[in-house]
DNA sequence: GCAAATATTTAGGGTAGCCTAAATATTAAT
DNA sequence: ATTAATATTTAGGCTACCCTAAATATTTGC
């Protein structure tokens, strides 16, 4: 059973090399100021890592994950996006308190649990800050929602997530009709400040700046 | 923020001396077998609980809980057993199944993570195995639910729990309509082979053996 | 292409836990 | 009240992490 902290260490180094191209070699610097340690440490880990072949490790080069490393990273991630749910969904937490204790709840280990998780909260495929959920065999869309600017005119796409935990963007999104789930399309973007008017859910027109528009991400219906 | 391994110890003191006299010593070796590790280690980590205040020790007298101890103890007890309710009840693990995860989960400090599954639960007061669940202030009923074999007749009593896990005995108890929070009564004792005939829920009369009675807790009516 | 800047590793040390074996205290038995 | 049995602690050592400071690689800028 993989310690806490090789899970730890293992998780960051996922989150780094994320949307990189495969076996992408994570720097010591890199990890040592994402996990708040000294590079020392990171130095020490990366031979312990490597040693139990979580991850392939050229002294100088980084470290990046070996097919036994990405599996238990994304089973990680898989367990921490499904407690986020259940925080969120069942017990009431907002979309900001989650993460601490899910970073806790990750490290549990039994798989029945997590199945048994899964199925109480009915199969979620994204958690409550909009990621993706792998599935069971650890497969995960690589393609990342995109934010709500970069969506062209009268194409439909959902709400997946916000890129900010802030509660002001939170509570004008609740203000406008907007959460997760909502269908939307960008009627037209309006002159001078770009603010888009949409369509949610096929009726109700709104207006969003910008501004707002950047931080909300979308997923383009298929 | 307690260690894992410091809260093994802590709650592994208080069980051992549950139902014991206030501020019972529990031995050095009494703990070393009940956590399987050496006596060493026990003496050695005593004196880490007793220098951050967890417990009182007398070299050579072994530890007892203090306050704060205690209150330690008792809010990782709580925590452990509202995760087997959560297990049990929301997931349909089996009472059997839920000790080992539980043991993993009471780790997660979170104090309102414990008010908001507690709520969630609905209040519960006993876990699966029948035991009670300290309330938020870590009040727990001293008086040991005890087996049906001690009521006496005539007196009312409510079911708490089983003192085996075996799954035999639990389709047994449920083809007598015998649940948690069943009442009954202790009509008579039968002649002979002493086993009980019972009224459940002030009407339903059944019968049942000495050696099932042994196994099921009760707590008398106040 | 070589010096300066930067990144990484090694050296040397620390703490929390764990272990076995040896030493010492306590308790029990005659 | 000694001795024998048992319980407990101490001594000495191990691993997994962590740290700072020093040494060494690599990269960058001219």
């Amino acid at each position: 059973m993989p310690s806490q902290s090789i899970e730890d260490y293992i998780k960051a180094i996922w989150t780094l090399s994320e949307g990189k191209e495969d076996r992408y070699a994570v720097s010591t610097n890199a990890l040592a100021s994402h996990l708040v340690t000294s590079q020392a440490s990171v130095s020490e880990m990366y031979k312990r890592l490597a040693e139990k072949e979580f991850i392939d490790y050229v002294p100088y080069r980084g470290g990046s994950l070996s097919p036994k490393g990405r599996q238990l990273a994304v089973s990680l991630i898989r367990k921490h996006r499904l407690w986020e749910v259940f925080l969120h969904e069942k017990l009431g937490f907002g979309w900001e308190e989650v993460h601490d204790i899910a970073e806790q709840l990750e490290h549990v280990h039994s798989q029945e649990l997590t199945k048994r998780l899964d199925a109480f909260l009915d199969h979620p495929s994204i958690d409550p800050h909009g990621d993706y959920i792998p599935d069971a065999d650890g497969n995960i869309p690589k393609q990342r929602a995109k934010p709500l600017t970069e969506l062209s005119i009268g194409v439909g796409a959902k709400v997946v997530g916000v890129l900010d935990s802030n509660s002001k963007l939170l509570s004008l999104l609740s203000q406008k009709g907007i959460a997760l789930g909502t269908s939307l399309c960008i009627q037209s973007v309006l002159p001078f400040d770009d603010s888009r008017l949409l369509t949610l859910n096929g009726n109700q027109s709104v207006e969003l700046s910008y501004k707002a528009c950047e931080l909300i991400l979308i997923q383009e219906n298929i």
